[in-house]
DNA sequence: TTTCGTGCAAAACCTTTGCAAAGTG
DNA sequence: CACTTTGCAAAGGTTTTGCACGAAA
């Protein structure tokens, strides 16, 4: 309850705090796609949130340009599928998690782990910087496993 | 010396049969694409490798179709760096592996260890079935942090 | 000879860019 | 008021598709 990061409300002040703080403007896109990535947190793509927040609430290119913008400054995750569209989702800092993917139905499952570490801290060590990564784990999930 | 599918006439050789196994041709430009992606074993790009074949090897498009193709039967491994382009490896089965970009340069070293394990076994309990997975890790190299 | 691969051209797709107008701090 | 963001239109880049011809098993 006191972890306001982790609660709507209080996740979605702190991603405005850290636009303006970097010299970004807080506009209605912006507040609304917020809403949606924080509330319905499923890694999104351009074109969904663009829907998502209503035809008529912004072009999607300006969706185009504040994922990027909000991805910049750390507010957002780029995540890849590997289906050739890039998908965000919020990010809750140190809250570090993965997906598992359905190569069939595209369902995504969140994963509440990460092991990547390791391999983080042996990049620094190889005199890497600014060190990320990307993990995805791909599968065919049991409904479309019975189903087929 | 032993282990053929490790040194680059076996290994082309044992994937040609792949090919030819699962009701594939083997063609000229798929020799000419398999022996670049394990002679030069970097991941390439579908318009690297094209270049690389020689233009008149054959035309973009069977590079495409063949990746495409050789992809699915495991022969290669797709990876995404996330800048919009798919390049692909050759597949060395239990040698797995992953890849540090440097996001300045573009520079891939590669890491000859894999952490994921875990990860798929854990989807796997899941139900998940037929799991892989990709897992790239991203910074600055040493070189670009210094050149800075 | 039957099935698969190729070439060429064109399309599809996602994403980025230019520029003037509008909005934010 | 200075600077960022937006909208619209158009371009950019990568990957896919259709179809007739050519090649592999």
């Amino acid at each position: 309850m006191s972890d306001s990061c982790c609660e709507p409300a209080g996740a979605i002040a702190a991603a405005l705090e850290k636009i303006r703080a970097s010299g970004g403007r807080v506009t209605e896109p912006r507040k609304a796609m917020l809403s949606v990535l924080i509330k319905e947190h499923g890694p999104f793509s351009a074109e969904e949130l663009h829907k998502k927040i209503g035809v008529a609430g912004c072009d999607v290119v300006t969706v185009y340009r504040s994922l990027q913008a909000m991805e910049e400054i750390g507010v957002l995750r780029r995540c890849d599928f590997g289906d050739g569209t890039y998908r965000y989702e919020f990010n809750h800092g140190e809250h570090h998690h993965h997906h598992i993917i359905c190569r069939v139905c595209r369902s995504v499952e969140t994963l509440d782990m990460c092991v990547a570490d390791g391999l983080e801290r042996l990049a620094r060590q190889k005199g890497y910087q600014n060190v990320t990564h990307t993990l995805e784990i791909f599968g065919v999930c049991a409904k479309c496993a019975a189903g087929k």
